[in-house]
DNA sequence: TATGATATTTTTGGTCGACCAAAGATGACT
DNA sequence: AGTCATCTTTGGTCGACCAAAAATATCATA
């Protein structure tokens, strides 16, 4: 293993050429297949919705058995590229960043169930959005901030609907996430923060405690319009550190709220 | 679907009980049979190293043909958390975010392939170490620092031996990386940093191109001992964009230099 | 004849048990 | 106690079987 040809330890696709992107040496082995369909995924000759070459087909394709290509097909849904939804016969997906790390999602929520890791979650969603706060004070367009404050106001119309008031709460965020127009944040946003938000627990008194989060998000998009990046950053922490906090403190009074 | 219990679409595994942890209701699915074992190993029953239960064992806990447990199995590769190398016994592998990361790494590579994939990339490296390096400003310990210095000296003993520069210059990353002491950082850091760095194109002139890099590293460690946010983010910025548009630039100009 | 519904055949994915080579365990023999 | 032969267990691969879905053919009716 040189350091030029980077053979990453046990990773499931083993080979890189100069490019980084797998050989495609024909070999039957289920990942080179699944990296291969990959390739006609990506370069579009495999487009979203169509269906994949029948497995029969693709066993004759590679010289191998079905369990071969079957495997092939379960590492392709592993990365994202395949829809085995309902028995229905297996599609190809739109290839996304977010629906690729929802696979690593599945396999990472161990790491951030217990409060250590879930504190290190919120670290990072800390920092992430803090770069994204700062590039949007410099960069936000006006069309990104009144999608922003859409967001406030629908947070505003719906303080004492707790299913409402998130949905409007996780926009907010994903639309602050939205501004630099990379999709590594929006995935990176949809598949932790989103779903972390989405299944936090619900706060005792959630009306006040909604009107304060709101009250944050205005802070936030005021100090993006007035152009104030330190205003702004320093919003932002007290609004998501304040979330964090009340969520130690009730797991430490434990007054569990049932959900 | 409801917001408050989160059934994010296609996931490969679906249900999840208010701990957001799947439940663990024994249905022969392939995808039940990796999560409960990932859950053994996640709580320690199952020990790294260890060899998981043989698959016939599994077929008779579980009620199903080899098949569904062997698919399950490589849906636990996928996770990161079985080590299937050269045809030796799986065995458990070390539950760590940086292999759960590796796997999503596979099947992002693709679209980080070409020149914009490859720009979204770079800001989003940049964005994450200018996270550290303001991070590190305020609380990197002496040992930290240290550290980083260590990998700036090793840098200038090895300017003119490419793979041993790089080798250098990915340590100093790294440690910048782990500074808040999380392990998301570490492992965003390896996912896809070191290795865009360990892949990146041989510059022409990689002797002056490489002291110039390290008069970068140099700035960066300088000014967070002197504790200065701005001048620290001012160098990082430099010394990655730089690289960054040389890189472009050499793919303008079509100077194709051999890996 | 054209058209729509219905029956039939074919194809497809899902599951299983059987076979194989190799690795590991067991025992016999020196 | 050590070495070698034998046997058991294990993962890897394959083909066969099944139910459902798709495609095709059939036919009654306007």
């Amino acid at each position: 293993m040189t350091i030029l040809t980077p053979n990453i330890t046990d990773g499931l696709l083993d080979t890189y050429n100069s490019e980084g992107i797998k050989q495609m040496a024909a070999d039957g082995t289920a990942t080179n297949i699944a990296s291969e369909l990959a390739s006609d995924v990506h370069s579009g000759l495999l487009r979203p919705g169509d269906m994949f070459p029948s497995e029969r087909n693709l066993c004759e394709r590679f010289g191998v058995g079905r369990s071969i290509v079957r495997d092939g097909m379960t590492i392709l849904h592993g990365m994202g590229l395949a829809d085995h939804t309902k028995g229905t016969r297996p599609r190809v997906a739109i290839p996304t960043l977010s629906r690729v790390m929802l696979g690593a999602s599945d396999a990472a929520q161990y790491f951030f169930k217990d409060n250590e890791g879930r504190a290190h979650l919120q670290q990072a969603r800390l920092f992430l959005e803090t770069s994204m706060v700062q590039y949007a004070v410099q960069n936000a367009s006006n069309a990104q901030i009144a999608k922003m404050v859409g967001a406030v106001e629908e947070c505003d119309a719906n303080l004492d609907n707790i299913a409402s008031f998130r949905n409007a709460d996780v926009k907010f965020h994903h639309a602050l996430a939205e501004v630099p127009g990379n999709p590594i944040f929006v995935a990176l946003h949809e598949t932790f923060v989103d779903r972390l938000m989405k299944r936090a627990p619900i706060k005792d008194n959630h009306l006040a405690h909604n009107q304060i989060s709101n009250e944050g998000h205005k802070e936030i998009v005021s100090a993006i319009l007035a152009k104030d990046t330190d205003a702004a950053v320093r919003s932002l922490t007290e609004h998501l550190v304040r979330n964090n906090e009340t969520f130690l403190h009730r797991s430490l009074t434990n007054k569990i709220v049932k959900t």
